[in-house]
DNA sequence: TGGAAATCAGAACGAATCAGTCTGATTAGA
DNA sequence: TCTAATCAGACTGATTCGTTCTGATTTCCA
C-alpha cells in the first residue's frame, strides 16, 4: 500500500507545474531545481506523463512542457495511473489477467472490485488544485 | 497501488478462517487445502497474523489457530497493516522517517496525510463479514 | 542555409524489496 | 518419556523498482 517513489515524484512535479500554469511552459531543469528531484528522473517522468496525455511537451531548444488540462481537471488517480498503470489492488480485478492460481474457488474475488472502487474513488476526488491550493 | 501477494493471500486466509469461526480452531493444512495457497506460505502468514494479534495460535500436535476477534471487528486495513506494515502512501507520512530528500521545500507534503486518511478510511470500512458475507 | 545547443525519448544497469522454501524450536498427546 | 505434528524464524532466488546513461529530434542563431 505504499506509493512508488516515481509516482510520488510525479505528483510533486505536477503540483509544481500547476503553480507555473499562468506563465509560459517550463522545462525539466527548472522542475529539478525547484523540487530537488534528479534531472534524469524528471525527464523520465515527463515522458510518461506526456504520453499519458497529462502534459503537453515541446521539444527543441527553448522547449519545455505545461499542463495539458486545467489543474482542477487532473486528479491524483490520473497521475498515479499514468506512472504505475491501472489502479488494481489485486491481479483478479485487472480485466484479462487470470494468473492468480486461486481462481475458481476463491470466495473473496467477487468483493475486490468494491474495494478497488473505494480506494480509487478516494484518489479521484483529490485534484491538483486542492493539493497545491494551500501553498504559501 | 497494487497490494502485495502476501497481503492478498492473508485476506483470503482470514476470510476462510471466518467461515470456520463457529467450529473449533483449524490448522494451516486445511487452509492450504481449501484456498490453494502453498502450505509454507500459509505458515509464514500465520506467524505474522498471530504476532499482530489477529489470530490466536495453539502450537503442538492437534494445534491450529482461530480468529482472535469477531469477524466484524477485523477490517481490511488491519490485515494489510499486519502483513505490509503501516499504511503510509509516502515516506513523509510515516512518523520519524525523514529520508525523502525533498523535505524542506516540498509543497505537497502537508497534503499527504489527508490522502492517506482517505485511502485508509476506505479500507477500514470493510470488515471480514462484508467480505465473506455473500459467499455461496 | 548550415551548424550548434538544448530538449525530450527510450534503453541498459544496479539495487532493493518481495515471494517462496527450508530447517529448527516448541508443545500436546500417547 | 517418547513421538508426532504444529508454529516460528532464517535463508535463497527472482522479480520489480529506481536510477543513470546514451541517442534521436527539434528549435534557435549565425
Amino acid at each position: 500500500m505504499r506509493l512508488s517513489s516515481l509516482a510520488d515524484y510525479a505528483v510533486v512535479m505536477m503540483s509544481t507545474a500547476a503553480r507555473h500554469c499562468g506563465h509560459a511552459q517550463i522545462n525539466a531543469g527548472v522542475i529539478a531545481e525547484e523540487t530537488g528531484i534528479p534531472l534524469p528522473t524528471v525527464q523520465k517522468l515527463v515522458s510518461k506523463l506526456s504520453s499519458a496525455g497529462l502534459l503537453r511537451s515541446v521539444r527543441g531548444a527553448g522547449g519545455g512542457f505545461k499542463l495539458a488540462r486545467p489543474a482542477a481537471a487532473v486528479s491524483l488517480a490520473d497521475i498515479i495511473e499514468a506512472i504505475e498503470g491501472p489502479i488494481a489492488m489485486t491481479a483478479c480485478v485487472e480485466s484479462g489477467k487470470h494468473d492468480c492460481g486461486l481462481e475458481g474457488n476463491c470466495r473473496v474475488q467477487a468483493h475486490w472490485p468494491m474495494v478497488n472502487n473505494a480506494v480509487r474513488g478516494a484518489l479521484a476526488n483529490i485534484n491538483l488544485t486542492s493539493l497545491s491550493g494551500a501553498h504559501a
